[in-house]
RNA sequence: GGUCUCAUAGUUCAAUGGAUAGAAUAGGAGUUUCCUAAACUCUAGAUCCAAGUUCGAUUCUUGGUGAGACCA
């Protein structure tokens, strides 16, 4: 049967089992009970372990459609499923409005079959949609942190999961790279810095900035202290002190493009972004596009004329243009200010327009914190109400807060979690962990830097991902570090024993394999089964948490099949085969799971 | 004040309106002459409160309590 696999082309997968179920149960009432019903409106679920069978069909939701009993219609059903789909089902049972079907050994046999030498395993050829993924997003006065992480992997694997699913994907970055916070970090510089660079100092540019940005803070607090000692309200001197006037007033003479204030400027970001540059490369962070805020927040001037001869907005009698959308349940929001200047929703439209003369994109995708809810809404209302081609397509993958077992990260406390810091320490605790175990004694310097590097980071994404994006998360220090249970490192480790023995002997598609399946060996199987069902939903969601899930269940079953049975040492040649293949596919799903979550398996740890 | 999120074992997280609410971790008890014990097996433990819709509600609706975000 080799040649048979040679002729499948690689698109032509087989469709996922519970699709073929629903459309076998359609067929089926359609048959029976001349009704059609959509194969969306039919509930199912895996079988729970404690009745027989792999899946099951609920029956409630037609019994009153249909006007039988749930057992009656289950027999009925069950029946026409095992006359009409033999290949499919091989027995049936019904308890309590629940028809469990059992698939026979032989799909499960034959899916193994097909797929077990195909390294791609999971993945579709991109023919759907255009999608733009922009994430990431940084400010340019200060070094990422433990919230840009979350960012960061997040827009990563949402990515490479709408790109396993079909589609093509555009990542964009948009750098905030003006406005008074970075005048901010360049006063303290000019005031403080003596001269010094990232280089004479020899600290990662984007935290040499940063800490002028600290620097710029801590005198601004003394200055406003001591105004307030000398008599001054606390409100007017938070207005005047003299570092805060020498920033606002540095950010005026950048707006008219002051030569030596565009130099500090270009001088300062550069700096930072070579240090972004080293973070990103070890995170594995990458763009198709980045866009520079210096470049765009001028966009969308004549986007304000355009709604205002669509009537979309008004002007009001000082000159400020304003939305109404109080008939949306939102407030009336300002669109550009009476001294002309525009605001962020503005330069944000003009940006959105930008992006699909440039890409044409089907989708766009901002993963943004949840704190720019309010202001998604209402940036994807204004653009439908523009009429904009892309308008339907804004989608904001909106995240929440990372917290900290003590509450939220705080600068002004210290409580913030640096990025690099946090990396390092994760990489410096594989090594502990893994000299410990002492396991690879044997590998060069070269390998082990790169296999704490694997472990530290995979430990990192994976505890960050494996939570819902939309929903906030507290980072534990001490539970993130923990290599057992729930985390990357248990996965990888999955894969680096499979490995382990296929280094042996592995599968070979001219010996038959076993036809018969022990309950283990088929729970591996069909958790296989399921992987191209999840990219799909983990793509349709946005949501890489689902396929994190997904993939810590399939480890830990095929760990307790690995513990139970041998491989290698298996008792027949046909059995071997079996699990060969079958440990094979399990690797190559670890392998492009995790690829999906940006984190990499070792093939020995 | 207005709008919007969230609330599940001690802790961190799951659960398209479906069966006795799943995991991990911490706790208790075990497993290694045999392919990597970063593993496996067993055990104990939870839906914030009150109504409503439904054959069936962690999920949907309303009210309350608690936490958070945004808008002034």
């Amino acid at each position: 049967m080799a040649f048979h696999l040679l002729l499948l082309p690689p698109k032509q997968q087989m469709m996922s089992v519970i699709l073929e179920i629903k459309e076998a149960a359609v067929k089926s009432i359609r048959t029976l009970y001349n009704i059609d019903l959509n194969a969306a409106a039919i509930t199912v679920n895996a079988t729970k372990p404690e009745f027989e069978g792999d899946y099951t069909i609920v029956l409630f939701s037609f019994v009153k459609l249909l006007k039988k009993s749930p057992d009656l219609l289950g027999n009925e059903i069950g029946e026409w499923l095992i006359r009409e789909n033999g290949h499919l089902f091989c027995g049936y049972n019904i308890i309590k409005g629940f028809l469990n079907l059992v698939i026979s050994d032989r799909y499960w046999l034959d899916f193994l079959k097909q797929n077990f030498a195909n390294e791609k395993f999971g993945y579709k050829q991109p023919l759907e949609e255009k999608v733009m993924v922009e994430y990431s997003s940084p400010n340019t006065n200060k070094p990422l942190h433990l919230g840009h992480l979350r960012n960061n992997f997040l827009g990563w694997s949402t990515a490479e999961i709408l790109k396993a699913n079909g589609n093509s994907v555009v990542k964009t970055c948009i750098v905030n790279d003006r406005g008074i916070h970075i005048c901010k970090s360049m006063i303290a510089w000019q005031l403080f810095g003596n001269g010094a660079t990232p280089e004479s100092t020899g600290t990662k540019g984007d935290h040499f900035v940063g800490e002028y940005y600290v620097k710029y803070n801590d005198v601004y607090k003394k200055e406003v202290k001591d105004l307030i000692d000398s008599g001054v309200a606390k409100e007017l001197a938070e207005k005047e002190a003299p570092i805060l006037k020498a920033a606002q007033k540095m950010l005026v003479e950048w707006e008219a493009g002051e030569a030596g204030v565009i130099e500090l400027w270009q001088l300062m970001n550069g700096w930072v972004y070579s240090g972004f540059n080293e973070t990103y490369k070890t995170i594995g962070s990458d763009f198709d596009k980045t866009y520079y805020e210096s470049q765009t927040y001028l966009l969308g001037k004549d986007l304000v004329d355009l709604g205002l001869s669509k009537g979309v907005f008004e002007q009001d009698a000082d000159g400020s243009v304003w939305i109404d959308l109080t008939d949306d349940g939102l407030d009336r929001k300002i669109v550009r200010r009476k001294d002309g200047t525009s605001v962020y929703i503005t330069q944000d439209i003009g940006l959105v327009i930008n992006k699909y003369n440039e890409f044409k994109c089907d989708e766009s995708i901002y993963v943004v914190g949840d704190e720019q809810n309010y202001h998604f809404k209402v940036l994807k209302l204004i653009a439908q109400k523009l009429q904009l081609p892309s308008a339907d397509g804004i989608y904001h993958l909106s995240y929440g807060m990372v917290e900290l077992p003590t509450g939220k990260m705080k600068s002004r406390e210290g409580t913030v979690v640096d990025a690099d810091d946090l990396v390092n320490e994760m990489i410096e605790i594989a090594k502990q962990k893994t000299e410990e175990l002492g396991k690879v004694k044997d590998f060069t310097p070269g390998e082990l830097k790169e296999l704490y590097y694997t472990i530290g980071l995979g430990a990192l994404k994976f505890f960050l991902l494996r939570v819902d994006p939309k929903k906030r998360m507290v980072f534990n220090p001490e539970e993130s570090i923990d290599f057992h249970g729930f985390t990357g490192p248990f996965v990888q480790y999955a894969h680096a024993r499979i490995k382990s023995v296929l280094r042996k002997m592995q599968p070979s598609s001219s010996i038959a394999a076993d036809n018969t399946l022990l309950p283990l060996e088929k729970a591996v199987i069909v958790s296989l089964e399921q992987f191209g069902a999840v990219i799909a939903e983990a793509a349709a969601e946005h949501d890489p948490s689902k396929l994190a899930i997904y993939i810590f269940n399939v480890a830990k079953t095929f760990n307790s099949f690995y513990t139970e049975f041998s491989i290698a040492n298996a008792e027949s040649q046909k059995k071997q085969q079996l699990r060969l293949q079958l440990s094979q596919l399990t690797a190559a799903t670890i392998k492009n799971a995790m690829h999906l979550l940006g984190i990499h398996v070792p093939e020995r740890m």
